[in-house]
DNA sequence: TTGTAAGCGTTATCAA
DNA sequence: TTGATAACGCTTACAA
């Protein structure tokens, strides 16, 4: 059908200059203005793109950057995704998105099929892959930052949420408010167990008996599974859920069982997905601030690629956002 | 730091073949079994991977298509993106995402920069761009698909969702359930025209008075503020919402004044957001089904570019979701 | 300031 | 079945 693009060389052509010439008026190099406006107006008349394929060719250089993401859907995977792009546009900078649906094989696929892509660095958000795995196909590969995952301190930099420190403020939290028998619903992966150790040890400073603990999956439906089994425990106050997935299962069970929340029961949840406010009632939770982490991510990437720059660990305060779930005990 | 990447010239001498034989051998061409395998230990033994700017620069084709989009943690944005990345990675293809945010202008530089990495098509979703404009930076662009929005049928294929017929189905739910004084909030952009006249035409044919109705934006705080307003009408039972997000606007609204949802106030909206089933009552909507949309999408914008087929525009059925939100009224 | 020409890492054509 | 070699569209010394 329509033939094919105009290049450069139609450019210099038209222009009655060489390619190199038209090269530097696309790029800003040394240029009589007057050849500079002669490209230009040839340029407008073709309708000439400039090939960033073959720009990446030779200079290396192909400003996009990859990024492995468990499930582009998820809420918080989402705005991480937002922030990175917040900040790769100001550098005009492009990302490619490749879901790894929580599977270490596909995510390594997705690495590979990355690097073959030229990527100038890799973003991987939760990935489950082993350090080995990691370690190996990361070899001789561009920089890298993890989210939500420690890697090799010398190879990587890394985003982490402060799982500890947010569970820490949650528990006490509960504790500030009169409440003894805390129970927590723990998640697996991704900070789980780090949520547990801030929990328990927020037990241990105030002397208050740990547990209840059940240890559930990561999900709406476990957190209605875990419910049933946790209220057998008749003078648990308030649940510590590992994130607001588990909450709203927790939710879900209390209504089918008449219980008030927060009168009969208060919860605390985390991640402080987009709709939990939206509750009833609203949840009070540990607010994971993804799309800024997202940003710092883009930001500790851009800055390796430019040289100088090692790897760092950033660290990201879990913030508590106070909402209505959650019952002042009157002093015993 | 480290030396550069092998190529495949590399791998040729390593081998003690030719590079077109290496290619051959990466790319399945005729070869002989025993040059294959040396081929392939010298592949592994260099960790030789390729590069596809390179083969994308030589045969035309480098297996990106890009996508713009208004949002990415637009919930169903995300789900479009997955639903288009479900059908693409069976093809070993990828996409490049990028935000419109909503501005033409910035669609239009998106646009102009995923034609620039020579992506082999194209998919807009809910672009905000005139006629003229898109069709003028379109001009000699690839296969390209419109979601939740229109084109000339020559140039692109389109994937809308049958908005009217959504609008029509709610309002025709309420009437069945005995409502007689249905009031409509209505969205601007991206159908809400749409869901209006099918609002109109169901209240015609049951010939029932019009109205009121109240054009906002598409946002909660746009429907709590016109909830306000809606509500001096005494005799409304029901309100149809444009969307999800005006509903919960309302639903707020309503929780301010005690109202209750559904005795006080039928609500129905439309999107079928992923957390509107966890309001208070669950909200009956109208859903849109955006991950089998992006699915459909990335199918038509593939089948287009692998030749012979012309764009088609594919229309969506909008499914009605009956949850908690309506009350059936008794007969009169 | 401009032009010439040598790459960048592949694939594709054509002989051998 | 294999190997030379010419593209692909661009940037970048090096010369002029």
């Amino acid at each position: 059908m329509s033939k094919r693009n105009p290049t450069i060389l139609d450019v210099a052509g038209a222009a009655g200059v060489s390619t190199a010439t038209v090269s530097r008026a696309l790029n800003g190099g040394r240029i009589a203005p007057h050849t500079q406006r002669k490209v230009e107006t040839a340029i407008t008349a073709l309708g000439y793109r400039r090939n960033k394929l073959a720009r990446g060719l030779v200079t290396g250089k192909t400003g996009v950057i990859g990024v492995v993401i468990p499930d582009i859907a998820g809420p918080l995977y989402a705005q991480m995704a937002r922030g990175i792009e917040d900040v790769l546009e100001t550098q005009g900078m492009h990302f490619m998105l490749v879901t790894g649906n929580r599977d270490p094989e596909q995510e390594r696929q997705a690495i590979e099929l990355l690097l073959e892509r030229q990527v100038e660095a890799l973003i991987l958000i939760g990935s489950g892959l082993q350090h080995d795995p990691l370690e190996e196909t990361l070899k001789g590969g561009p920089a890298t930052v993890l989210m939500q995952r420690e890697g090799s301190k010398e190879r990587f930099a890394t985003i982490s949420l402060a799982n500890f420190d947010g569970a820490f403020a949650a528990t006490s939290y509960f504790i500030a408010k009169g409440h003894k028998n805390i129970a927590h619903i723990a998640g697996i992966r991704r900070g789980g167990e780090e949520r547990l150790r801030g929990y328990r040890q927020a037990m241990k400073n105030a002397d208050l008996p740990v547990g209840p603990v059940i240890q559930g999956g990561f999900t709406e439906q476990s957190g209605y599974h875990d419910a049933a089994q946790l209220l057998q425990y008749k003078d648990v106050t308030a649940v510590f859920c590992a994130n607001d997935r588990i909450a709203l299962g927790l939710y879900r069970y209390c209504k089918t069982q008449g219980l008030q929340i927060p009168d009969d029961l208060s919860i605390i949840g985390f991640d402080d997905l987009p709709w939990v406010a939206y509750l009833d009632p609203p949840l009070t939770t540990i607010r994971q601030p993804a799309r800024e982490m997202g940003r710092i991510a883009a930001t500790q990437a851009l800055a390796m690629l430019s040289g100088n720059t090692p790897p760092q660990n950033t660290p990201i305060t879990a913030e508590l956002i106070e909402r209505s779930s959650v019952k002042t005990l009157t002093i015993r």
